[in-house]
DNA sequence: ATGCCGCCAACATGGCGA
């Protein structure tokens, strides 16, 4: 089973784009983040004619994220069970392949934080801090399960084209890190980083001042793996190609391949 | 120091968020 993350920076805006990745990479399941439209307004029918159940939880003008999946879905939740969140930024599912494992795929939107210190950096350690808890709840379960989604989260020196030019942002600022690895030491595996050992594998290029260009790209989009998904872990990888082509998000794809 | 892009309200462009 092939899972993938994708922040696409306006589902609306990059419909072409993103139906061309999708045909080309074909995954199982995929978590859109910052979908930037209610409900009503996202395509569905476009997703639906290829073959994908689709659930949403949109929000007007920002956030807003959405599931799709070639198996039916159940149990969706959408928002962090018992935190009170006015963005839309988080869905979680049980994905049930027919004869197959079911997979729990949690997709999410953590928020930026900047500036820091403030009150979006102070929302964005809380947002952590609720995501850390349900997330350990969901490890009760033993099930297969995958945590994706851009995390606006650089966890290491490695995953920065320049390090020093990022230690003051909310992105990579030693709190946001420490939240990373508490995170990560519930027992969650990186797909990305436990397939492949290299630095300098990133997912974000901003638009700004030739970013893509330079490689000046860090890797904030991940998927965070249960013990008993990462048994099954067999693959991974980031389709760096998408950020070049015309109309791109400045992320690009993550994924990994489960079986 | 700045360089981009998409959203909105509302018709021109400015404010916001990333």
């Amino acid at each position: 089973m092939k899972v993938a993350t994708w922040n696409v920076n306006s589902v609306k805006a990059r419909i072409d784009v993103v139906l061309a990745w999708v045909k080309q990479a074909d995954p199982d399941v995929v978590g859109f983040q910052e979908i930037k439209c209610l409900d009503e307004n996202f395509p569905r029918f476009e997703f639906e004619a290829l073959g994908y159940h689709v659930e949403t939880f949109g929000q007007k003008s920002y956030n807003g994220v959405a599931i799709l999946s070639k198996h039916p879905m159940q149990d969706v939740v959408r928002g962090i069970d018992g935190y009170a969140d006015e963005q839309s930024r988080y869905i979680e599912v049980l994905v049930t392949p027919k004869g197959g494992t079911p997979l729990r795929f949690v997709n999410l939107y953590l928020p930026n934080g900047n500036p820091a210190p403030g009150p979006k950096y102070d929302y964005k350690l809380a947002w952590m801090a609720a995501l850390q808890a349900r997330v350990a709840s969901l490890l009760y379960d033993e099930e297969r399960l995958v945590v994706a989604g851009d995390y606006n989260v650089i966890p290491e020196p490695a995953d920065v084209h320049n390090p020093a030019a990022w230690l003051k942002d909310a992105l990579f600022l030693p709190a946001t890190r420490a939240a990373f690895r508490r995170f990560e030491a519930l027992g969650l595996t990186d797909a990305i980083r436990a397939c492949n050992a290299l630095p300098n594998q990133y997912t974000f290029w901003d638009y700004q001042a030739g970013a893509w260009q330079k490689n000046n790209g860090i890797r904030i989009d991940h998927l965070m793996l249960s013990p008993q998904a990462a048994d099954v872990l067999r693959e991974a990888g980031i389709d760096r190609h998408v950020r070049g082509w015309d109309k791109a998000s400045d992320h690009v794809p993550a994924w990994c391949v489960l079986n």
